[in-house]
DNA sequence: CCGGTTGTTCAGCG
DNA sequence: GCGCTGAACAACCG
């Protein structure tokens, strides 16, 4: 489920449901679920991957993490984590991080980040990215607090659509690549956004688990890299790494 | 049928 | 206190 865009998808399903009273609250999550009967769910926000319930002075966010799922007016057969009773909605969530947070989401999340936020604001992302220097960009792409949102699936084919190698580290990188860098990751989370939303997602991986590079047909590599040791899927000849001001892999680029 | 993973947090160690 | 590693969580797909 759980890269941003799905969870922008969660809320605008959910957003229906908004502005009405909690009248019950189960699940087997460890917070105190008396605190949600009979308040009035303000809106439902999004930040990355973060789904937030918003009530007066305090929030529940839910994670979704690996494995997470949730059902709206459905159930399946396990335990829910959190199960939301409205008036005629049922709202469930399953094998999720669900945390009760004290105050206004404003104080904890800095929506210039959130790649699917209309605050979103590529000039702070740009400067955030420039600080990582010896940090790889597979693992920059990761980063929660820069590029808020994205998953292994937007590292992988950002790097594939740019041309740039997953283990350039960012020190290493022309202005102009960074630009793009930023660019293109908070594109390519619009167009998974729309793909999800039209059940097209894998028809448009590129890279991403595929055997081949779509481009020059020669075998993708696959590795773990990186700190985050993440699933890596790339093309050796495509994408090029930047080094010490040159560029290694392709002498033209 | 079993191995792998769209993710994060925390304990334990040096 | 730090960075690093591995475990834990737990469900579905191929």
């Amino acid at each position: 489920m759980p890269e941003g865009p799905s969870i922008a998808i969660l809320r605008e399903e959910l957003e229906p449901f908004a502005e009405q009273k909690v009248i019950s609250a189960t699940g087997n999550a460890k917070i105190d679920f008396t605190r949600l009967k009979g308040e009035k769910i303000i809106e439902f926000k999004s930040w990355g991957k973060h789904f937030l319930i918003c009530f007066n002075n305090f929030f529940i966010r839910i994670h979704l993490l690996m494995f997470g799922t949730y059902r709206i007016n459905e159930r399946k057969e396990t335990e829910p984590r959190l199960s939301l009773k409205l008036k005629k909605t049922e709202i469930n969530f399953y094998t999720c991080s669900v945390r009760l947070i004290e105050g206004d989401p404003n104080e904890t999340y800095d929506w210039k980040t959130d790649l699917m936020s209309d605050q979103w604001d590529a000039k702070k992302v740009e400067s955030l990215v420039k600080k990582l220097k010896n940090t790889k960009v597979c693992d920059a792409l990761l980063n929660q607090d820069v590029f808020s949102g994205s998953g292994n699936i937007i590292k992988n084919e950002v790097l594939f659509r740019i041309k740039l190698h997953p283990e350039c580290e960012i020190q290493f990188l022309p202005a102009q690549k960074l630009k793009e860098l930023v660019k293109d990751a908070h594109q390519y989370s619009l167009d998974f956004y729309r793909w999800k939303k039209a059940f097209e997602l894998k028809k448009h991986w590129q890279i991403y688990k595929k055997k081949e590079c779509p481009r020059c047909k020669i075998k993708s590599v696959t590795a773990y890299l990186g700190k985050t040791g993440r699933l890596t899927c790339y093309c050796s000849n495509c994408q090029f790494l930047y080094k010490k001001g040159k560029i290694k892999n392709n002498e033209e680029h």
